[in-house]
DNA sequence: GCTAGTTACGTACCACGTAAGTATA
DNA sequence: TATACTTACGTGGTACGTAACTAGC
């Protein structure tokens, strides 16, 4: 096969038109060079080079085998740069599998922004039901996949399981909130004083709503949206707004008693798991998604 | 730089799944392609094969670097065949230049023809006029021109010229065709008998009805045209039409004297030279492009 | 125990450096 | 004569083969 090194000799040589500076370029000595390209004029049964007079020129052919070449070297860097990258969890392709839910409630999130973190990264993402997921895993045509904790197989050999809390949701309120009176608090209760929260997948809403026999899950009425969680979170503390989301995001505010968790069961859609096998070698990348997704874990 | 030998070694292994397999394919021992392999491994800093069983298996990293491979290994394969062609004067790029007149009446079809033969071969011609040309073939921006003999530089050191014959026009009639009778012949004489001939190109015609004082080059009634020569040679022997081609055309009729060359004066323009430069290293298709030139010379 | 891949070791070759030689301007 | 490329030669590294070893089915 060829030799992408002569190549690369070559190519400094036609660029330059002189032996003594593409030598510099190649960082090898100017003799060298000289061998390397009368190697691969032999190889190649083409004189590349007239060296009748000074300086050299390229002959008629040397010019075709370059223009040929220029493609060749410049697939060749991006290849090495790409394994270079790939070899450092930085760059690839990642097969995940996700369920339904899992991908709708956090799955986009925690993709969305690892993959802002590392752009030259690609994901195939699958989704199917835990057991599904669980078979193409074993089968090593998934990397990595997020499975419901209540559907993972009994038989956990071999498998490496990370947990994922992230999305735990729960409702607060302010300190005061005239809700709080009540001497048992109900979901409907608090549809009264209209909610704020971030933008939720509707399917999280939906399930919400389907868990307190809502008819709609319009009557869950967002007063309020927004990524911003500390604006969320004044909003809620200066008015009687429920707020939904999950308790790592007003850690402080509950500490400082100025916010409360209010006793209703949101059952955010089961426990995940991030599951991936003990066993087999996995792609570099994958150390650094669990830790994204460990992360997510912890802020919530 | 990326070693393609490892990496065909590789891939081998990849699509085989099997090293003693690859190793057949890589027409080494099986040993010697492990140490490839384990080579490559090393290099990229990234495990290909998991080993651990049987069969082997391609690790996730390993899956993501093949895919990046195969194209490198296509365009290496792809750039190897080319130059393995352009050393034998099969591919490459022929740099052409060549006068306007030339290129109209006899340019294209040789090159055409020549082109049909080396399908791999691409021609770039340029048009100017002789001058110019020889300016540019001097500056090793052509690899060939054809230049107008009267517009040649006195100079002609360094440069090799092949006189191109081929198109010297003359006009044949049957024997015993009237206007023979005559003591005199002109081109006027000819015109009440109306032509056969080839598709010319509008320019040789324009040349002869200008050469001759003919108001409009329509004057010149072609009855006949066609590629086919000796359907008009047979035309031209059973009519009175005038035959209008070169005399190789005709040779074996004008030997039988079956048909005679009319001593009128068509003067085609020109006489033309196949020129490239003498000292300098030609590209290899050149001597094939000239044979083709010579042979359609001698056609003539 | 049989198949398949690895490790160990020896060899030949190839790419490179240094030094001397040759050609061009 | 000076610059630039080539030739000659010595060396280290690498790619391969052979043979012995080890591990998975």
């Amino acid at each position: 096969m060829l030799n992408l090194n002569q190549l690369q000799h070559f190519r400094f040589v036609a660029e330059t038109g002189n032996f003594a500076a593409a030598a510099r370029k190649a960082h090898i000595t100017q003799p060298a060079l000289s061998n390397s390209i009368r190697i691969l004029e032999q190889r190649m049964k083409v004189q590349l080079f007239d060296r009748s007079e000074r300086p050299i020129r390229l002959t008629p052919a040397g010019r075709n085998v370059l223009n040929r070449i220029d493609l060749l070297l410049h697939v060749a860097r991006n290849v090495e740069k790409e394994v270079s990258y790939l070899s450092q969890g930085l760059a690839g392709e990642l097969r995940i599998g996700m369920t339904s839910v899992s991908s709708a409630s956090f799955g986009g999130i925690i993709l969305g922004k690892w993959l802002a973190k590392n752009h030259r990264m690609r994901v195939d993402v699958t989704v199917a039901d835990t057991l599904v997921l669980m078979e193409l895993l074993r089968a090593e045509k998934m990397d990595l996949i997020i499975g419901d904790a209540r559907d993972l197989p009994a038989d956990l050999s071999g498998i490496d399981m990370l947990p994922i809390t992230s999305q735990e949701g729960h409702a607060y309120c302010r300190a005061g909130h005239p809700v709080l009176a009540l001497p048992v608090i109900s979901f409907h209760d608090l549809l009264p004083y209209r909610f704020a929260g971030s933008h939720f997948p509707k399917a999280v809403l939906e399930h919400v709503a389907q868990l307190h026999n809502l008819d709609t899950p319009a009557l869950i009425e967002l007063a309020i949206e927004s990524d911003n969680i500390s604006l969320l979170r004044d909003a809620t503390m200066n008015s009687d707004l429920i707020l939904l989301t999950t308790r790592g995001c007003v850690r402080n505010a509950l500490n400082a008693n100025l916010l409360v968790e209010l006793p209703v069961e949101l059952q955010t859609p089961g426990n995940w798991y991030a599951v991936t096998l003990k066993n087999a070698v996995l792609h570099p990348a994958i150390p650094s998604l669990k830790k994204a997704i460990r992360e997510a874990s912890a802020e919530a």
